[in-house]
DNA sequence: TATATATTCAACTATATGGTTGAACATTTA
DNA sequence: TAAATGTTCAACCATATAGTTGAATATATA
């Protein structure tokens, strides 16, 4: 099944780990499995703020969720979005090579038409 | 064999194909093969520089090359980077599940010595 | 209850990005 | 050679983004 893929899921997606700290905060969050705000912070030479706001970023595209304990709160990874990105570049590829199949059929009839 | 993958080249990789424009010029490089830049201009309710614009961050990160034909620019996709995305989404996933074995082999153990 | 800890919110700054327009450049054609 | 065509360059504008700092909120602990 093909499923929709919006563009602007797409976009988001993109711009998200488009971002080389959220790509490693994602990174970690699979290694680690769930960690707490702080925790993620301590490794970057950044603010916590800054880990904040990208740790937002990354669940509202779902990269992420969140599950609040008492005054923290527990991030983990979620791949299943993932797919989404994997959809549009197999999309790509695929019609990509739609092109060159029709190509070489074509290359095909006009040598037999010689 | 795995290679090295270059956070900036990623960031630019991705970056690249997180804005709508970018990926659907692409898409039409892919179904029809090369193209002149007014010929894909004309397709989309932008400027021609805009999408000329477009084109030249696409280049930059090796997504469509380029060769000249007197006054024409004929643009033609190349996917081959499209792979250090996919190497990036494969390297992830298997982060992600080399930490759920070590998890499933630590319950296997927690249960045997219960 | 007072204080410490975990986190977010709000306001601000600097820079990057996507778009515009008008001019320039290069090449083809009349 | 003059005019038309294909493309880029440069300057500008509006908005988005990644970071900062300081205050606010919520919860745990002494």
């Amino acid at each position: 099944m093909v499923e929709h893929l919006s563009e602007e899921e797409l976009t988001d997606l993109f711009k998200c780990v488009s971002d080389e700290t959220r790509r490693s905060l994602l990174v970690k969050l699979c290694q680690e499995g769930p960690c707490r705000v702080t925790e993620l912070a301590s490794h970057y030479d950044m603010s916590l703020n800054a880990i904040s706001k990208h740790l937002k970023v990354l669940e509202k595209c779902s990269l992420i969720s969140r599950s609040t304990e008492g005054r923290t709160h527990w991030l983990k990874a979620n791949l299943s979005e993932i797919h989404k990105i994997e959809a549009w570049l197999d999309g790509l590829r695929s019609i990509w090579e739609i092109r060159l199949d029709r190509l070489a059929k074509l290359i095909e009839t006009e040598e037999r038409d010689d």
